[in-house]
DNA sequence: CTAGGGTTAG
C-alpha cells in the first residue's frame, strides 16, 4: 500500500504540471482518482502516450518511465508504450534499446509494439531498419499472418520508397482488406504508374473515402489532372464521403489546369460540404494556390485574409503567389507580416521571397536575406536558394557575382543553379558564361532541349555563327526535337481553347487570323515593329514574319479578343516561356483594346493592362 | 491502433 500511494501521489503531481496544456490529461487525471491503484498499467499507458503529444517533456526526465521497468516488467502494453513513446518523439535508437530489452526478458511483443517501429521507420525513412524489423517479425512467427502488422509493414516499405518488398507483402499475405490495398495503390502512384494504380483500384470491390483519395492525390501528383477530375467525379457519383485530404487533391488538380470556371466550381464544393478556406488551413492554403495558379492573385489574398488560422504552407503559398505575379513588394511584406507571427518561415517561405526580390531586381533585399537566414530565422540554405540567388544575381547582370557563387557554393551545384546561370546569360548575352554553364548542363541533363536552345540563342546574339552550329550539331546527334509552343486560353462560357504554334486547326481560324491582321494594324499604328530575333534564325525576314505572325500565344490572343466580351479579362496559359515580340504585341494589344490581358507562361504570371506589363520587362 | 495530405526553382 506504501508503493501505491507514493505512486498514485507522483502520478497527480505530474499530471497537474500537464493539465493546463491538454484536456485529455484532465480526462486521465479524473480516471486515476475514480479508479484505483490496480489499474495503474492502464494509466501509465495512457501517460505515456499523452507524453508523446507533449513535446515539450523530455522523456527521461519522466519517473513513471521507470516505475513501468521496475514493477510491471512483464506488461507488454506498457513495454510498447514506452517503445512508442520513442520511436514517435525520438530518439529512436532508445525506441530500439527499448525493444531488445523487452525480448531479453522475454515479454512477447504484440502487434502495437510493430506498428510502433515500423512507423518509426517509415518517417525516418530508414529502409534498412524497417527491413531489419521486417525479418524479426517474421521470425517470431505469429505475425506472419496479422494483417494489422502487414498492412504497416507495407506503408513502412511506401514510405521508403521500396515498391517490389511491399508488393511482396501484399502478395503473400493470407488476407487483404482495403488498407492493405490503398497502401500498395499509394505505392504505385507515387512511382507514377498511375496505370498499375488503377488496375489495383478497379479490383478493389469495397472503396472508402481514403482508397478514393488515394487516387485523386496519385493523378494530381502525377500531373494527370483530368484524371483527378474523372476519378472525383466518380467518388462523388458513388455516394462517398469527401474531406479536407480529397479537396486538397482536387484543388491542386484544378490549380494544374489553371482555369477559372474548374476554381469556381471546386471552391464551391468545399464549401458545401463544410471545409471551406475560412474554416480549414488544409483547404486554405491549397485554395491560394490554386487561385494565384489560376491568374487570380486577388482571389487568392482573399482566401488568405479569410482564413482563421494560419500556418507556414498558408503563408510560403501566399508568398509564392505574390512572387509569381511579380508583386514582390506584396511578398516581401508578408514575409516580415509573417515573422511578428508564430509561425516561422521554413525552406519553401525563402525560396518564395528569393523568387519575389529576382523578378523584381531587388538585388540588395535578396542578398541580405540569404546572408542571415541561417542565423536568423534558423533555415539553412539548400541547392535551391543558391539556385534563387545565382537567378537573382545573374538576371540583375551581376554575371560575374552570380558565377563565383555558383562556384564557391558549399554543395555540389545542380541543374537549376547552372540553368540559371545560363538563363541570365541569355538575357545579358554573355556568351562566355553560357558556355561555362551549359558545359555542366548538357552532363546534368543531356535530353534538356532548353539548355542547347539557350545556348544556341546566345551565340546568335552575338554572332558566333561556329557556336551555333556546334550546338545545332549537338542536337542533330542526340536526335533532339524542339517542344512545340503550345497555348490555352479561356472563351467567354469558360471553355478552354488549345492552339499550337502555326495551327489552322481551329473552327474558327480563318476569323482568328483576321482578327490578328486587324490587331497589327492597328499595333503598326502605335509603331510596333516586329522583333525578328525571336525567331529562328537562317531564313529570310518574310518567313520569320509568318512564323512570328503564328505564335500559339498570338493565335490564343486573338480567339480571347474574339470570344470574350469588351471589358473582360483574356487569360491565356503557354508552355513555354513567353516570346519577345509576343510580349510587345501583348503590351500594344492591351492598349489599343483597353483589354486587360493576362498571360501565365511556364514560370510566372504577365499582367498587361494600357501597354505596360506587370513584369516591367524583367523576367 | 494500420491506408490518402498542401507550398518551391532555371
Amino acid at each position: 500500500m506504501v508503493v501505491a500511494r507514493v505512486v498514485e501521489s507522483e502520478v497527480v503531481r505530474i499530471l497537474d504540471s500537464c493539465c493546463s496544456t491538454l484536456n485529455h490529461a484532465k480526462q486521465v487525471h479524473g480516471h486515476i482518482y475514480r479508479n484505483n491503484l490496480h489499474q495503474c498499467s492502464y494509466v501509465i499507458t495512457k501517460l505515456l502516450r499523452l507524453l508523446t503529444t507533449l513535446p515539450h517533456l523530455p522523456l527521461n526526465s519522466y519517473p513513471l518511465l521507470l516505475f513501468a521497468q521496475v514493477h510491471a516488467p512483464n506488461n507488454p502494453f506498457l513495454w510498447t508504450a514506452l517503445i512508442r513513446a520513442y520511436a514517435l518523439r525520438g530518439p529512436l535508437p532508445e525506441a530500439l534499446r527499448l525493444y531488445s530489452s523487452m525480448r531479453q526478458r522475454r515479454v512477447s511483443p504484440v502487434s502495437f509494439t510493430f506498428s510502433a517501429l515500423f512507423s518509426a521507420s517509415a518517417a525516418a525513412k530508414d529502409a534498412a531498419l524497417g527491413a531489419q524489423l521486417h525479418a524479426q517479425t517474421l521470425l517470431l512467427g505469429g505475425f506472419v499472418s496479422d494483417l494489422y502488422v502487414n498492412n504497416t509493414i507495407i506503408h513502412m516499405y511506401v514510405k521508403c520508397g521500396v515498391l517490389h518488398s511491399a508488393r511482396k507483402v501484399f502478395d503473400e499475405m493470407p488476407q487483404r482488406d482495403v488498407v492493405s490495398w490503398t497502401g500498395l495503390i499509394v505505392a504505385y502512384a507515387r512511382r507514377g504508374h498511375m496505370e498499375a494504380a488503377r488496375d489495383l483500384f478497379d479490383g478493389l470491390l469495397v472503396k472508402d473515402m481514403v482508397a478514393w483519395t488515394a487516387m485523386v492525390t496519385g493523378y494530381a501528383q502525377n500531373a494527370m489532372p483530368e484524371n483527378a477530375l474523372e476519378v472525383f467525379r466518380g467518388m462523388v457519383d458513388a455516394g462517398v464521403e469527401i474531406d479536407e485530404v480529397t479537396l486538397v487533391g482536387v484543388i491542386s488538380a484544378c490549380a494544374q489546369l489553371g482555369a477559372s470556371g474548374y476554381a469556381k466550381w471546386v471552391r464551391d464544393i468545399a464549401e458545401s460540404v463544410g471545409f471551406g478556406g475560412g474554416s480549414s488551413v488544409l483547404v486554405g492554403s491549397a485554395l491560394i494556390d490554386m487561385y494565384s495558379k489560376c491568374g487570380n492573385v486577388e482571389e487568392a489574398y482573399d482566401v488568405f485574409k479569410g482564413m482563421k488560422e494560419r500556418n507556414v504552407f498558408s503563408y510560403s503559398s501566399m508568398i509564392v503567389g505574390f512572387a509569381i505575379h511579380g508583386l514582390a513588394r506584396g511578398a516581401i511584406k508578408l514575409f516580415y507580416d509573417m515573422l511578428e507571427t508564430e509561425v516561422k518561415p521554413n525552406h519553401v517561405t525563402f525560396v518564395g521571397v528569393f523568387t519575389a526580390c529576382s523578378h523584381a531586381g531587388l538585388v540588395d533585399q535578396g542578398q541580405k536575406l540569404f546572408a542571415t537566414m541561417e542565423e536568423c530565422y534558423g533555415v539553412a540554405p539548400t541547392g535551391e536558394h543558391y539556385a534563387c540567388m545565382a537567378d537573382l544575381l545573374g538576371r540583375a547582370g551581376h554575371l560575374e557575382k552570380a558565377l563565383r557563387l555558383v562556384e564557391t557554393m558549399p554543395m555540389e551545384p545542380n541543374g537549376a543553379v547552372w540553368g540559371a546561370l545560363l538563363g541570365a546569360s541569355h538575357i545579358h548575352g554573355n556568351p562566355d558564361v553560357a558556355e561555362i554553364a551549359s558545359r555542366r548542363l548538357f552532363e546534368l541533363e543531356p535530353d534538356n532541349i532548353g539548355n542547347y536552345l539557350l545556348l544556341a540563342n546566345t551565340y546568335a546574339s552575338a554572332g558566333r555563327w561556329d557556336g551555333v552550329s556546334r550546338v545545332r550539331k549537338l542536337m542533330r546527334e542526340k536526335n533532339l526535337k524542339k517542344n512545340p509552343g503550345c497555348s490555352w486560353v479561356e472563351a467567354k462560357n469558360g471553355t478552354i481553347h488549345e492552339f499550337v504554334a502555326g495551327d489552322v486547326k481551329h473552327p474558327e481560324i480563318n476569323e482568328i487570323k483576321k482578327e490578328l491582321n486587324d490587331l497589327f494594324e492597328r499595333l503598326k499604328g502605335i509603331g510596333y515593329q516586329p522583333n525578328l530575333c525571336s525567331v529562328p534564325y537562317g531564313i529570310n525576314d518574310e518567313e520569320k514574319m509568318l512564323l512570328l505572325m503564328a505564335h500559339s500565344e498570338k493565335l490564343a490572343l486573338a480567339f480571347g479578343l474574339l470570344s470574350t466580351d469588351a471589358g473582360s479579362t483574356i487569360k491565356i496559359m503557354k508552355n513555354l516561356r513567353i516570346c519577345e515580340d509576343c510580349h510587345i504585341v501583348m503590351c500594344g494589344a492591351s492598349k489599343v483594346t483597353g483589354r486587360k490581358i493576362v498571360v501565365r507562361d511556364n514560370t510566372r504570371f504577365h499582367h498587361f493592362l494600357n501597354g505596360a506589363c506587370s513584369c516591367s520587362n524583367f523576367w
